[in-house]
DNA sequence: TGTACATCAGTGAACGCGCGTTCACTGATGTAC
DNA sequence: TGTACATCAGTGAACGCGCGTTCACTGATGTAC
């Protein structure tokens, strides 16, 4: 293929980070690399040439994650919350991982933005979350519905 | 090592399963056989004469997890609650697995335990299970006391 | 502006490693007489 | 109760596969003149 731009490389940078961003919530950062970059368009190859390691791309993905969190969704959160989607994979990266720091930044943030006056902000980003994971776990059961009603009903009534 | 009593080999499936169960929900899913059985005394050759893949152990884990869980534990699950520190692992099984069928049954139970008068036990299940999640992806960080602190703390006012 | 050459983003094959699973083997257990 | 033999739980080496990472190579891009 030869050299590309410097602009169609940053490009296809940030198409792998979005893309990654994406899959991880998806499927959890278990995803291959080979798979990822096959999924933004690109060969396994050139991952390097952008990127250190799989590990840093992980990092850069959960924060590009959050940023879109808070900024823009709020009720379509469900699929894409990276809260939710990321935790369990954060749980099991070493706690001096750059992820990790990203990751819990961005709930403080997130819990922040939730508070109101008479509701603790960290308490319903508890039911939130819980909900989406134990619904995600149980999907295609009828008590994952349930769950998401039984959330969405407690987290209306007391905001 | 040659052939050992049926007494002590089934001694032996008892303690993988229960070995099983407790580092699924400490490590996830992903801990390979040869060390499951190894932190069981065993050597990882024997692991397919008494199961019939990794996934059926599984299942078993997430069943013996479960039977323990609403018999005995409550204010001590933090660290062990199957329901919490399997979420992710069965996110990612297939919809037609043992061992979701399993975990969907647990949950329900579970929530049905919890119900009181007053509150529904689903959404007190989110919270809970929020909490344990989100506490053990941010551990090392203040802000993993403060998520178990403000959960507890609503769970105990309105229960 | 045109030309010659160095750079380097992306390619695809390959490497090393860990994991789930299989298999030939061992020898104490269980059983038939 | 004792003896001969078949069974089979457990062992440890090996297989096949997928994954993260490396590397020689390509050829269009960027740059020096």
């Amino acid at each position: 293929m030869g050299r590309v731009s410097q602009a169609q490389a940053e490009e296809n940078r940030r198409r792998v980070v979005d893309t990654a961003s994406r899959l991880f919530r998806e499927q959890g950062t278990h995803i291959s690399v080979a798979d990822l970059m096959k999924a933004a368009g690109l060969t396994h190859g050139g991952f390097y040439k952008q990127f250190a390691s799989k590990e840093a791309l992980i990092g850069e993905a959960t924060a590009h994650a959050f940023e879109h969190l808070t900024t823009e969704h709020r009720d379509s959160a469900a699929d894409g919350c990276p809260a939710a989607a990321l935790a369990a994979d954060m749980a099991r990266e070493p706690e001096d991982r750059e992820a990790r720091r990203v990751y819990t930044e961005g709930v403080g943030d997130f819990a922040e933005w939730l508070a109101t006056e008479d509701e603790d902000g960290l308490t319903r980003l508890c039911t939130m979350l819980g909900a989406l994971v134990l619904a995600r776990a149980t999907k295609g059961s009828p008590l994952s519905e349930q769950i998401l009603t039984a959330a969405r009903a407690s987290l209306t009534a007391t905001s």
